[in-house]
DNA sequence: TCCATATTTAACCATATGGTTAAATATGGA
DNA sequence: TCCATATTTAACCATATGGTTAAATATGGA
């Protein structure tokens, strides 16, 4: 029931998907409030969010009638291992990427 | 003439073009040279190759009938700036990384 | 019970995608 | 000059994608 590779990079190739993707870091969201910010109808957004679903991104959870958002924390996992381990290491210049890690070592350890 | 981030993910969103990146990865090689493992006619290569070359994942050289392909080392930038700057830091286990970057550190340094 | 709210399903549409084969093009070499 | 090799272009096709509107469904609350 994994997630193929091609749904991934797919699911993350549209720019209203990624903006969905960036909201729902903030918090869990109501279909109708990602909605909310799209120029779109809600039938498109429910699209949208099925197809995040199917590779993995978020889940969706029912309580009522109110149909929960949330990331899954591990989505983007496969789609990274990938492309780090295509080995293009220098993508990320090695120095940025370490202080992203310090950053991020340093708000583990605030915790 | 940046490619966008939808061209990117969407160029990685093919099985074929993933397998074509992995291969140039070795070396460069000609279009017909790509082709061969593929069970798929030399046009349908040659789309494939287009896309790549869009999304500012390869670039080509035409030496005298023979396209050159080769890989662009900064291709990938973009989207693993956007999914490092996604900020699911915890997508790879920090500490995986940090191996990767000491094993790219040590290889760096041995050059 | 009945209406409002939240969301999905169905039917449709235009365009994109990933493939095909046949023909065109350009270069290399005898 | 003429053929072979390398590749692209053109025309086509089936299916996927991203959107629409209208109708259906399910739950909450008065």
């Amino acid at each position: 029931m994994h997630a193929t590779l091609d749904e991934l990079f797919s699911a993350l190739s549209d720019t209203t998907r990624r903006k969905i993707l960036i909201m729902l870091l903030e918090d869990d969201m109501a279909v109708t409030d990602v909605a909310d910010p799209f120029d779109m109808s809600l039938p498109a957004i429910s699209k949208h969010l099925n197809i995040l679903s199917n590779a993995g991104l978020i889940t969706q959870e029912k309580r009522g009638r109110v149909n929960w958002c949330k990331l899954e924390p591990d989505g983007l996992r496969d789609a990274s291992v990938w492309m780090l381990g295509f080995g293009q290491f220098d993508i990320l210049d090695i120095e940025s990427l370490e202080k992203l890690i310090e950053t991020h070592i340093d708000l583990t350890q605030a915790n």
